[in-house]
DNA sequence: ATGAAAAAATGCGCAAAGTGAATTAATGCG
DNA sequence: CGCATTAATTCACTTTGCGCATTTTTTCAT
């Protein structure tokens, strides 16, 4: 969502400074917020802990929890919009709706998976412990679900407004919190997990959320 | 879900008081959001319009967001939970689940309703004017939904983690956001309408929702 | 009624959250 | 190197949110 690593481009130095930054803040945030409760760690404390002024910290987040919470799911970008839109790779509607939601993972290189869902697993175990945080994350998650809301209206024909779009939004984001929400449960245990069977267990989790979606589901007529 | 008005109680001067007390500020924070932006109205503002201080504002709303944007649907007792969770009135997954979440409305008498839904109007006018919000509403309905999955996870015997309970709650919240969403919208022309066509209305766009539902799902094999 | 108990409203004050504007430091590029 | 851009910092300031002691209002038992 920021302005990252669109298509592999290189990202020379400056883009990867600022990313160092917001992922140290993010870090420090999570970290902090396990370790004494979220309501009694301050944006000072946590500035200190990354080494910024506290006014680079809301140049980054616009509030405490965003840092705490994170972004939410990250978006597919406008490419697979595009192929999703036109009726997908596929053509099958759920089917379609899986690549789509999953493209985020599918090009960047594993290095950065692997953090990225690092990351995940820790905020989820946060969320988990402090469960104030929930309506937050589920904030987080809004913006994605009416930009899938939006993509299947344009995809379907349909209009935004309409529920039909609502309802398979519902339903792919329903998915991707599964998913995540999964992630973090189990594991703590096998420390030999490999990050990249991270990415495999999500894929796998988000396959066996979709399963039950089809078996739930009727076709589209 | 203030200790509002439970079981058509006749409700002292007390909490009478406190409830006028409560819409009052509400208002004030929605009419001036709605004036001049949100993030141009401070609390002071909001407590000067509704003439009390500015402590008692936070006695009611934990935050000025919570003002503005409301405590998000209802809750049903639980009563209609118990009945829900065994196997609701008709047996019908989908059916019950209609009933269950049309529970808060069911009981109160129609004056009460009547300024409830108004004030779903006037509220939802504002997050469609300001986009911003929408987050902070999701937030508002990340709790019912918890609660709904946690009671379809009893009703079926499933855990509240499965997969499925998570479908159909998020399925529930999607209809009953796209009914208050609709509420909205048209109006404001006919001025003449009256407010008890408003709950017909209501009902009506639920109803709708649930025959999307029903439509698109394969019954619970 | 009436006075004691309970609960709500208020005023004060402070720690923390956020923000605007000007300044300084670090990159990117010719 | 030197110039343009963009990020980071500093500082001063507004707003939020809440703890606490005090006052006002409502309730209730007698």
């Amino acid at each position: 969502m920021p302005g990252a690593c669109e298509r592999g481009e290189p990202m020379g130095l400056r883009e990867r400074k600022k990313a160092a930054t917001r992922r140290t803040l993010q870090r420090a945030a999570v970290r902090l917020a396990m370790e004494r409760g979220s309501e009694s760690v301050t944006v000072d404390d946590i500035v200190a802990a990354a080494d910024v002024s506290k006014r680079t910290f809301f140049n980054y987040f616009s509030s405490k929890d965003e840092a705490i919470v994170g972004d939410g799911p990250p978006r597919p970008d406008d490419e697979a919009r595009e192929i999703f839109v036109a009726q997908g790779p596929t053509g099958d509607l759920l089917e379609d709706l899986k690549v789509f939601l999953l493209a985020p993972l599918a090009g960047t290189d594993s290095d950065d998976l692997r953090q990225r869902l690092a990351d995940i697993r820790e905020r989820k175990r946060l969320v988990q412990q402090e469960p104030q945080l929930t309506p937050r994350l589920m904030a987080a998650f809004a913006d994605m679900e009416r930009y899938v809301g939006e993509s299947v209206a344009e995809r379907l024909g349909e209009d935004p407004d309409d529920i039909r779009p609502q309802i398979v939004a519902s339903l792919g984001i329903t998915a991707m919190r599964f998913s995540m929400r999964r992630l973090q449960t189990h594991s703590a245990a096998s420390g030999s997990a490999d990050s990249q069977d991270d990415a495999a267990e999500f894929r796998a989790l988000f396959d066996q959320a979709f399963d039950a979606l089809r078996r739930t589901f009727r076709p589209a007529s």
